[in-house]
RNA sequence: GGGCCCCUAGCUCAAUGGGCAGAGCAGGAGACUUUUAAUCUCUUGGUUGUGGGUUCGAGUCCCACGGGGCCUACCA
């Protein structure tokens, strides 16, 4: 045989241990397979594998989209680690139409509705489009994440002409896409109505579809032309194809915003774009993609990814690439969540709790069809913990299983190396108790954990975690959860105080030293209600002590933190410092 | 109309190409001069929605049904 079956180039590539050995295998595992075996269909030869992601920057790209980039990611990674050469392309959208005007964005923006969204200008003017100020944000943030990719703007691309070719092709090819959309379109099956008035909407609705009369378009019909110029005088998409002339390729136009008639040369001038369910496709073709994902809203039938799949190999004469369709994330805990607009969280708004290996974690561990929650609130913590605990299993390399190889991904990439954790690992759990305390010092959370014994040497040590941890607590602990120490004394409790009560107080505060310590502050702590009984620091409670112990506990937390409860007492001392004490216990 | 996902302990969820059903919380017992949504040790708890099928073996694969959720139809 002159050439080797796809099978076998395949398994020359893909290179992956084969069965038995031992190595864990995952989804990522698996689309890297797919990726690379579709990369073998067809055109042989070692090119460069594509994994790809699109996304239109038409608001905040949300955590939802953020599985769009890390999916292809998280495959290429793979594909990279097999030595194979791999590029993680991804298309901005931009040059889709602006839709619609957001809640929060002046009225006058509407003006700008049915223009690419790279030439909407940025209402918060600080960036220069309104593309590049949602573009802007997820960049940092991925790079936070160690993901390294090849952006394209698809405005330039249009612009510069990349895509001419292929779009002459697919307006030569006008009714064969039509014949393919018009077949997708017409499953639609009529529908029951539940009720009269909707029989009667009903009605109307198909009465109106029928009119357009497209099912024998031939070539005279421009209803359904697969390309759309931006009107050449307002930039408004709002145009009516009227004439195109295949040998000159000249296309006129007139627009219903401005009433602007005029003629762009599709060869030359490079004003429009395809139509979406088109444009995907034909993108398949010229980046040569072996891999992308999609919502499930783009794999449901009928939608872009089946249409997509047959007019890629009916006009551009390409293979669909390897697919994965991905569920959606669902959020929680977030109430009081200040996201950059519209109250749906964003990956830096995720980065400002999380460690960034914990948020790729999230998506590297779940199947992308499983839907899974982000949740802001009391999740987080057990979140946290899991992670530690995963890490410490991570390190014994006979425990390399799937959720071992998910931490792995997680927590290294090509292009950033192994990214940021803490060189002390402190259970998020303390320090976002300690944090709810200290009123913010990180130098004092510090202190306090290492006297708890967490033995580090400066605040660094815990860095990413402690500013999570901080901003955590302050962020999205509710406040009825959160400790709240008093401003002023309680002048009213500590005027009536028992006789008891005022003894203990008045032997905590004379042994109170200025510069406190935990052992110290411990033993004090207890030792007050055995000094008021005759006894010394260091003997044992007697049952009257104990009980004279829980009261005075709970006197202390009633003057410092307004509460029966609260945490422990030598922290809480610390937290607040000898001086605030001796404040809050001494009556005005 | 079509498609997808889900149903596992009281609760929230794991179990990622079939291989002994697991955590956290809650519950119970014990320890602690220790009070925090304390901590530590031990522990109860299951016919994996229902009914079939494939298999030596099914939470996992196939079919049907019940319940819940999402998506999609015209446009990008």
């Amino acid at each position: 045989m002159a050439h080797p079956t796809c099978e076998e180039r395949a398994v020359a590539r893909g290179n992956r241990s084969e069965k038995g050995s031992g190595d864990p295998v995952d989804w990522v595992t698996r689309a890297a397979d797919d990726a690379i075996r579709h990369a073998d269909l067809g055109e042989g030869g070692d090119r460069m594998i594509t994994c790809a992601s699109g996304a239109s920057p038409s608001g905040p790209i949300h955590l939802g989209n953020l599985r769009e980039f890390l999916t292809p990611h998280l495959v290429a990674e793979e594909i990279r680690r097999r030595g194979i050469p791999v590029r993680h392309l991804h298309s901005w959208d931009d040059f889709d139409r602006f839709r619609k005007v957001p809640a929060g964005v002046p009225a006058e923006w509407s003006e700008h509705i049915g223009r690419p969204l790279s030439a909407v200008p940025d209402p918060w003017a600080c960036h220069e489009s309104w593309a590049e100020h949602f573009k802007a944000p997820l960049r940092a943030a991925l790079a936070e994440m160690g993901v390294e990719m090849e952006e394209v703007s698809q405005t330039e691309r249009y612009r510069a002409g990349a895509y001419t070719e292929q779009v002459l092709h697919a307006i030569r090819h006008r009714d064969t896409i039509e014949e393919v959309l018009a077949k997708h379109r017409t499953k639609k099956a009529a529908p029951v109505a539940e009720n009269e008035q909707e029989a009667e909407a009903l009605a109307d609705s198909v009465a109106d579809e029928d009119e357009p009369e497209v099912g024998a378009a031939g070539a005279g019909s421009l209803a359904r032309f697969p390309y759309k110029p931006y009107c050449r005088e307002c930039g408004r998409d709002t145009v009516d194809v009227t004439a195109y002339d295949d040998d000159t390729t000249d296309l006129s136009y007139t627009c219903s915003s401005c009433g602007f008639s005029g003629v762009t040369n599709v060869a030359t001038q490079h004003e429009g774009k395809l139509v979406w369910k088109v444009d995907w496709p034909m993108r398949w073709s010229v980046e040569q993609v072996d891999f992308e994902p999609g919502g499930l809203d783009h794999s449901t039938p009928g939608s872009s990814y089946t249409v997509g799949k047959e007019l890629v190999k009916r006009v551009f004469d390409f293979r669909a690439p390897s697919y994965v369709a991905y569920a959606f994330v669902g959020f929680a805990g977030m109430q009081k969540m200040s996201s950059s607009a519209g109250g749906v969280p964003t990956a830096a708004d995720a980065l400002q709790v999380l460690e960034a290996p914990i948020l790729r974690w999230l998506y590297a561990r779940r199947q992308p069809k499983q839907a899974f929650n982000i949740d802001f609130g009391a999740e987080v913590v057990r979140l946290y913990d899991e992670w530690d605990s995963l890490g410490r299993k991570a390190a014994d390399p006979a425990k390399r299983d799937a959720q071992v190889l998910a931490f792995e991904r997680a927590s290294a990439t090509a292009a950033a190396g192994t990214l940021p954790t803490p060189r002390v690992v402190v259970p998020f759990r303390l320090l976002s108790s300690v944090a709810d305390v200290t009123a913010g010092s990180a130098e004092l959370i510090s202190g306090i954990v290492a006297r708890g014994g967490h033995a580090h040497d400066s605040v660094a040590d815990l860095q990413p975690r402690l500013d999570r941890a901080m901003t955590w607590t302050a962020e999205f602990v509710p406040a009825e959860e959160r400790t709240t120490v008093r401003e002023q004394p309680d002048a009213d409790r500590l005027g009536r105080l028992t006789e008891d009560e005022q003894r203990w107080l008045t032997t905590l505060l004379d042994r109170l030293p200025a510069e406190l310590d935990v052992d110290g502050t411990t033993a004090l702590v207890y030792g007050v209600p055995k000094l008021a009984r005759g006894l010394a620091l260091d003997d044992a409670p007697t049952d009257e002590v104990k009980a004279d112990q829980k009261a005075f506990f709970r006197l202390l937390y009633e003057l410092l933190v307004d509460a029966e409860r609260g945490p422990r007492l030598p922290t809480l001392f610390l937290a607040l410092g000898s001086e605030r004490i001796r404040h809050l216990l001494t009556a005005p």
